[in-house]
RNA sequence: GGCGCGGUACCCAAGGGGCUAAGGGAGAGGUCUGCAAAACCUUUAUUCGGCGGUUCGAGUCCGCCCCGCGCCUCCA
């Protein structure tokens, strides 16, 4: 089945066929960079990264484009309450965003360019539709002449007469039509000012989008997205202002993401429900708030709260157990650790690849076009399609249902446990083994489309097979207490060394346990059990696994104990 | 007023004319276990906001009604 999505410009699911073959140019409209970005930001960024991801997956290269407005009434208001200059406001803000996607584990985009470094595109693109005769100069003002496009409104769907009509729009003597916008403003003293044919001005809103995609993705390209509020004006005015200039066909097609609510509200400061994601990330895992973003469909809107997250984290939890058992199953059965070697990493670490820039903007092909980098990294698709892994395709060609793609990864998870109880069975580990590790491999590598890290979290696997016994269990606590006490400086040492005190533990625990002595036992259960290490005793051995909180900066350790 | 979206179990949510209405969370019972945890199995919607209609057949299409929401103004 081939990929379809829901185009807002024909309101209907068409089958994707990019405009040059095998190749993916889209754009999509970032942030306004004068306050710390909400969850709403992060959903936008989210959905369409993983539509770049399940694009990439699909075999097309892809070139994401997302920019910055750092130019922008917001900025400058921002910037004169705090007495600072618009740009350090702006600098601040693009940085703070740039975090905070590598928090999510969300890589940069191919291109990120600025508004402020656009200026002469700028120009060039309004002068060109003042000789086209689609804009007019009014006293250093540019404004376009919307009554001049004939196809003004296609996006939203509504003519310029329905627009008229329900609108609150101030007269404006000087603007021939009501709905004409402002292409290039007059600036007033002190605000950023640049020379321009009608004089010192700046850009309006909507022509830095125009001017971008077209000197990053050429006149026409395939996908343009960004939040559902943009449809109008944003977006209608792009298209007026793009295909006016060159008289081709901008985008063909047009995505947009739904709203996030809180508690059922629209996310406002007046109402005090504004959710950064420097919040969200505090009180949750950046897992648990993608998979709750991903778990309704992208245009659909969300409600996001505390408990639907704390969900999510439980739902994660049981897959990255599996994870783990699979992990540890293969350290009892002394297999090579392929599971963790089998990709080059999870989504996470997507985030930290490299800042993206205009000035390292990536190659270029014969079109002048940039093309994408991030492509390599994302798996392809296997054909034939492994188990499972057809049902994830068929949810995401469906306009990119990563609800019921999820779902599949739950069902491989289900799968895999009961794969896991056989495994029990004697003889059963060898046998049912590559079995798990074609599972676990797959989830990691359809999380990894979904921009979802759902590696295990173990970095250690200690394997023992006997310990000696030289100091009182209460000496080890003691020192258990100490260790897990504090932020480690080194967290490798603190591995090493949190493994070697889990080793004495289970040891103690295990001589305990074959006196036949529950209570001792039972009690060194209780002392890891305190510091968030949970005990797992099989057939074959015990497990000691860490569970500390995120916000605590412990690595995840976890220790096997074989019986002998 | 105009344009558009949604109402599916206790909660979230997929499904958009015909195989037993995905999946997650929560609850209940069971299996396994020295205890425990996890996992697995069973269970919780003869029914999809209400009423009509089309059809051999309707959560699914049409009409009306009720409820909730978004956009039309800066907003992801």
């Amino acid at each position: 089945m081939p990929l379809r999505l829901y185009n807002t410009l024909t309101q209907a699911a068409e089958p994707f066929e990019p405009l040059v073959a095998g190749q993916v140019r889209m754009y999509v409209c970032g942030v306004t960079v004068y306050d710390l970005c909400h969850i709403g930001h992060a959903r936008m960024a989210l959905a369409f990264e993983v539509v770049r991801r399940y694009l990439a997956y699909s075999g097309y290269r892809v070139t994401l484009v997302r920019n910055f407005t750092d130019l922008d009434d917001k900025i400058i208001k921002r910037a004169a309450e705090q007495g600072r200059s618009w740009s350090a406001v702006a600098e601040e803000f693009t940085a703070a965003f740039r975090q905070d996607l590598e928090a999510l584990g969300l890589a940069p985009a191919d291109v990120e360019p600025k508004a402020t470094e656009h200026i002469p595109e700028m120009v060039a693109l309004i002068r060109r539709l003042v000789e086209r005769g689609l804009a007019y100069a009014v006293d250093g003002d540019v404004y376009y002449a919307v009554r001049r496009f004939p196809s003004y409104g296609k996006l939203s769907h509504r003519s310029p007469d329905e627009l008229l009509a329900g609108a609150r729009i101030e007269v404006d003597e000087r603007k021939r039509d009501p709905l004409d916008f402002a292409l290039w403003k007059a600036s007033k003293p002190g605000e950023p000012a640049w020379d321009s044919p009608w004089g010192r001005g700046r850009p309006g809103w909507h022509i830095e989008c125009s001017a971008m995609a077209g000197k990053y993705l050429g006149e026409s390209f395939d996908i343009h997205a960004g939040g559902e509020d943009l449809i109008f004006p944003h977006h209608e005015n792009e298209i007026a202002q793009s295909e006016g200039a060159t008289g081709r066909p901008f985008a063909r097609y047009w995505l947009h993401n739904g709203f996030v609510t809180v508690n059922g509200e629209k996310m406002s400061k007046s109402l005090g429900n504004f959710v950064t994601i420097r919040q969200a990330l505090q009180r949750s895992s950046a897992e648990a708030v993608k998979l709750l973003l991903l778990s309704t469909n992208y245009r659909s809107p969300l409600d996001y709260t505390e408990a639907a997250v704390a969900e999510k984290a439980r739902a994660l939890a049981g897959v990255q157990e599996f994870m783990r058992r699979v992990e540890i199953l293969a350290a009892e059965t002394g297999s090579p650790a392929t599971a963790a070697a089998d990709e080059s990493g999870g989504a996470g670490q997507a985030g930290s690849r490299r800042p993206a820039s205009t000035a390292r903007a990536g190659d270029r092909d014969g079109c002048g076009v940039v093309s994408g980098g991030l492509t390599a990294s994302i798996p392809r698709a296997r054909e034939p399609a492994p188990v499972g892994e057809d049902a994830f395709r068929d949810a995401m060609d469906d306009d990119f249902n990563t609800a019921r793609a999820s779902g599949v990864l739950f069902d491989l998870v289900r799968e895999g446990n009961r794969l896991l109880q056989e495994a029990r069975q004697p003889g059963g580990a060898a046998r049912c083994l590559p079995r798990l590790q074609e599972t676990a491999s797959a989830l990691r590598r359809l999380g990894q489309v979904l921009a979802l890290d759902l590696r295990s979290g173990l970095t250690l696997v200690e394997k023992l097979n006997g310990v000696s016994m030289t100091r009182p269990v209460e000496a080890v606590q003691a020192e258990l207490a100490r260790l897990v006490g504090d932020r480690p400086a080194d967290p490798a040492a603190f591995q090493s060394r949190l493994s070697a005190v889990l080793a004495e533990l289970l040891a103690q625990r295990e001589a305990a346990r074959r006196d036949r002595n529950w209570a001792a036992a039972d009690a060194i259960r209780q002392s890891l059990a305190a510091h968030t290490i949970r005990l797992d005793d099989s057939r074959t051995a015990t497990h000691a696994v860490s569970e500390f909180a995120a916000e605590r900066g412990l690595p995840p350790v976890a220790v096997t104990l074989l019986k002998s």
